[in-house]
DNA sequence: TTGAAAGCGCTAACAT
DNA sequence: ATGTTAGCGCTTTCAA
């Protein structure tokens, strides 16, 4: 592999010319310019990406934790937040951290500043005082969950507002017995939506029924088709579900086949994420569908604001639109 | 951030010293071992990889080329993939190509030797003369696609055999009339499967019917939906259709659904991959399983193995386990 | 068993 | 406009 140096000694001058030649630097003499492309052309020089770094004090990757790749949300916003990082010649490394605490901890400070410029993170059971060890000068963009006690960038949707109008949708169709699926005690999103889901009861007149709000341990699909059989054997069953995420309306439709219940007539779903399976989905499912795209650009971008910034920027938290994808799952 | 050198101040010994305690070298000083220790835990000493593997030679990186993350059979693969890198303290740097050539011809030149210790590429639209460019000395293992002139290693399943499998399971059914959809003219895997199809059918006297073997430029849920459309609306459509992954398969689902098809009575349905999504479908899906896991094992470790050994190795071909799941598309 | 020092490839301050 | 050189943080040879 050529350097630096081989090339200088090809072209015929001194490093810092190539250097200077490489790194687009104007003030170089056409003359040596050319001589000093050729070379690099001809010994096909290819910077050393570490050594480079390591003489700028940045390391050119960004780091992006979430819980799982095979999670269709995460695998989908993964690739959406590559392609942004890249417009910005960032490559992601990538840690799994399978939503637990200990793995979130061990991810957060397992991604020092020597090895990236800056972090994506979704954490899912992460406390307050997990940050208190982070290696501090790591710029950190939160991503949905929202820890609102640490004061780091935030991208995420309005989920009071999201799920309000996710169940405002089922009330509009008539339906007023409407479960939750998703509740749990740790999570903030869970939260969130579960306050929207009272608010749209509470401003439709609608009582509150405690027994239809079911928690979620893990939002799988298995989770979903847990929650709508307990549902279903119910003395008296709902006739709608709103669903915290996709894969739990996934699991619900299908424990609803199983039972000859039917979607929508006998019973409504909405989900939540747009997951790209959920068009496809018998039947197809209505959902909230977050700019997913928008997501991970407003992520890119608050950490390159923060990395050029400093860390005497005030925390910023940027709400990303949403829309209500209405299908076949809630009208027929 | 404390360097080598900060620790080694502290403690009172050279960096030597340090850095043999840091590495595990045994033979230290007692003294200084536990002077050296406290040192490190009062400053938080973190190596700066980047300068390490400067030293080292290595970078403590794996690539990994693959067309998205959003395709379910690559988050999913992608997430087995960084567990068995992960065991070996290697990160990974995932590179989307969009199957596109253009960008796997880049992604092959962008994953310098500088920048990883080896690739995992998964690629979809390469050709043999494509290699010719790429940075010598990386070591590179090949998944699904087998370029077969392209000396490299590679790791995958008998296509020919599962595909066999696949339809054979359909003749057992009694089914005569049978349906591919994923013939490519290009891709390596379609051709493989392709002939696994026709392998079956001869097997079991069934004269082959090129009207019911239909392309797919792409593998998506969409390009299914089509071709089954296309079946359906032919004079005398197919009573079972064999997809070449789950996608187009689910896609089928949906189309056959829309016309009022009965799956599996009038239509069966098996695809390949054993997505996540496809035990939930309605109705689930009968496909080939490939042992994911397995495949990224697989490939972890030859490029250990060459990484280690040299590229004096001969090429291997790891062939990885596959199962049948039998599930509702086929038998109600 | 440990210290001193070279050097991995690069950038940039300094000198010319 | 370009050459010389220090030094980023680390590992490792050589000497002691």
């Amino acid at each position: 592999m050529a350097t630096l140096k081989d090339v200088a000694k090809l072209a015929g001058v001194s490093v810092k010319t190539v250097s200077n030649v490489v790194n687009g630097y104007d003030f170089v003499k056409p003359e040596n310019r050319k001589r000093v492309e050729e070379a690099l052309a001809s010994t096909g020089y290819r910077p050393n990406l570490g050594a480079r770094n390591l003489r700028r004090g940045r390391t050119g990757f960004l780091g992006l934790m979430l819980p799982e790749l095979s999670i269709p949300y995460f695998g989908e916003l993964a690739g959406l937040v590559l392609q942004a990082a890249q417009e910005h010649e960032w490559n992601v490394l990538i840690e799994q951290t399978l939503g637990t605490r200990e793995r979130e901890r061990n991810a957060l400070s397992a991604l020092g500043p020597h090895l990236i410029d800056g972090a994506i993170i979704s954490p899912e059971a992460l406390h307050t005082d997990d940050f208190g060890d982070l290696a501090p000068g790591v710029p950190l963009v939160m991503l949905g969950e929202h820890v609102v006690d640490v004061p780091i960038d935030h991208v995420g949707i309005d989920n009071v507002q999201a799920a309000r109008i996710a169940v405002r949708h089922l009330i509009s169709l008539g339906r007023r017995r409407i479960a939750a699926i998703g509740a749990h005690p740790q999570r903030h999103t869970a939260a969130q939506r579960l306050e929207g889901y009272h608010f749209a009861l509470e401003e439709a007149g609608v009582a509150p029924t405690p027994e239809l709000v079911l928690p979620a341990l893990r939002y799988h699909r298995a989770n979903g088709a847990e929650a709508m059989a307990h549902l279903l054997a119910l003395p008296e069953p709902p006739d709608a579900v709103f669903c915290f995420n996709d894969l739990l309306a996934i699991g619900a439709l299908r424990a609803a086949a199983e039972r000859g219940v039917q979607v929508p007539s006998d019973m409504a779903i909405v989900g939540f994420d747009n997951n790209e399976e959920s068009a496809y989905s018998l039947p197809s499912l209505t959902t909230i569908a977050p700019d997913k795209a928008a997501i991970a650009q407003a992520a890119v971008d608050l950490l390159r604001r923060r990395i050029a910034g400093g860390s005497d920027l005030a925390p910023e938290d940027v709400q990303t639109p949403f829309s209500l994808e209405i299908r076949n799952s809630t009208i027929a």
